[in-house]
DNA sequence: GTCTATATACTGATAGAC
DNA sequence: GTCTATCAGTATATAGAC
């Protein structure tokens, strides 16, 4: 595994192999990291382990390629709503919206992120792989800070109330990303019926279970 | 894997290797199915695999007793609170809370529930393991519907409600679930400490994080 | 760029000593 | 009941043909 000489960049190119990122992300949520083998996505692909190791050193770069493309697609589907002129509680219910939307319509690469930060004290990684681990687990920090920033906002224009914000947060993206154990896309299944899904999710977040009569 | 001829029980025996199971269940934890090693397991334990294998046919049978272990302190944890003459608010409000406490202080099994959920729909399995999943995801629906049937009761009583209690049970229990993915012990934490905690989560799955106010 | 070997290592599971 | 070999299967990664 860790050699004596350090080769320079990885193979992957900027580009990506859209493809490739898209069949790994399908076997490592279905089989998970270690059950999926580099032949496994090879063949998802209808091609070889030698296309794969063409543009990844190892499996486990390949996995992380993944993941930080699936974080990628979580900043892009919130950063429309972060900033604006509504009221904090207003902007963190749209970006609880867009998170669970797209748990739904990134769902492979959702899960392989969510198995990412399981692997976060994983061992057997070489130093340079742990390197990236700690930068793809800062920026998932960055992106529950995102949350975070916004719930303090709507506790100061009094829209957003909580017991420990920083609690809270975890607990709604917790809800969130649980999405992607239990969803499964139904066939036929619209645009529509994800919004309709997404917000019985968001409002039950907003709005807690407990009848307000008390 | 499938053989033949079709071995009777499982070796293990029901009184139970609490050490054993309590060993792997730390490995599971740490490394996850598939990365840890039967070698793994009897190392935690001071001693060789010849060990293991006296009391389970395979490492997958080791991980679903585990599972069921989980599962069974899961039960145990709620069950006392389900019934009684409070409304269903106020008992859904103490299951989640017992519920939340078990996550924390059964850390490891609880962390293997989860990996089981995932694997549900994994291959690799003989006939004879995958009725035993089954069987444990049964459990675990058992479990899921053990706090719907009381939600209802809550939406009889006035006391609960939800767009969907269906999904908002998934979002409740998913915050709680998603304990064992941040949560770790602090050195020299108390119960009380968990405790605390705990009720800070619940809060915010009963009463959400929009001010009522509006 | 992609394929076909192939080296190398690991691990699940078994057999049999003690 | 636990340990020490040991086998067999599989998977990562490489080398080199095309």
């Amino acid at each position: 595994m860790a050699r004596g000489t350090l080769r320079e960049a990885p193979r992957s190119d900027k580009n990506g192999n859209a493809e490739l990122l898209q069949a790994a992300a399908e076997c490592f949520m279905e089989q998970g990291f270690h059950a999926t083998s580099i032949d496994d996505v090879a063949r998802r692909l209808g091609a070889t382990k030698g296309r794969v190791y063409h543009y990844y050193r190892s499996k486990t770069d390949l996995f992380f390629d993944v993941h930080r493309e699936g974080m990628r697609r979580n900043f892009e589907a919130v950063r429309p709503v972060v900033r604006g002129p509504d009221k904090g509680g207003v902007r963190l219910r749209a970006m609880f919206l867009r998170h669970a939307l797209s748990m739904m319509e990134n769902l492979a690469f959702e899960t392989v992120v969510v198995q990412g930060v399981h692997m976060h004290r994983l061992a057997a990684t070489t130093p340079e792989q742990r390197r990236v681990l700690n930068e793809l687990m800062t920026i998932r920090n960055d992106f529950e800070a995102l949350f975070k920033s916004v719930a303090y906002e709507g506790v100061e224009d009094g829209s957003i109330k909580a017991p420990d914000v920083s609690i809270a947060i975890k607990a709604a993206l917790g809800a969130l990303n649980w999405i992607c154990i239990w969803y499964r896309p139904r066939t036929g299944e619209t645009e529509d019926d994800r919004l309709i899904l997404a917000e019985k999710i968001v409002d039950t977040i907003m709005h807690g279970l407990a009848a307000e009569a008390e």
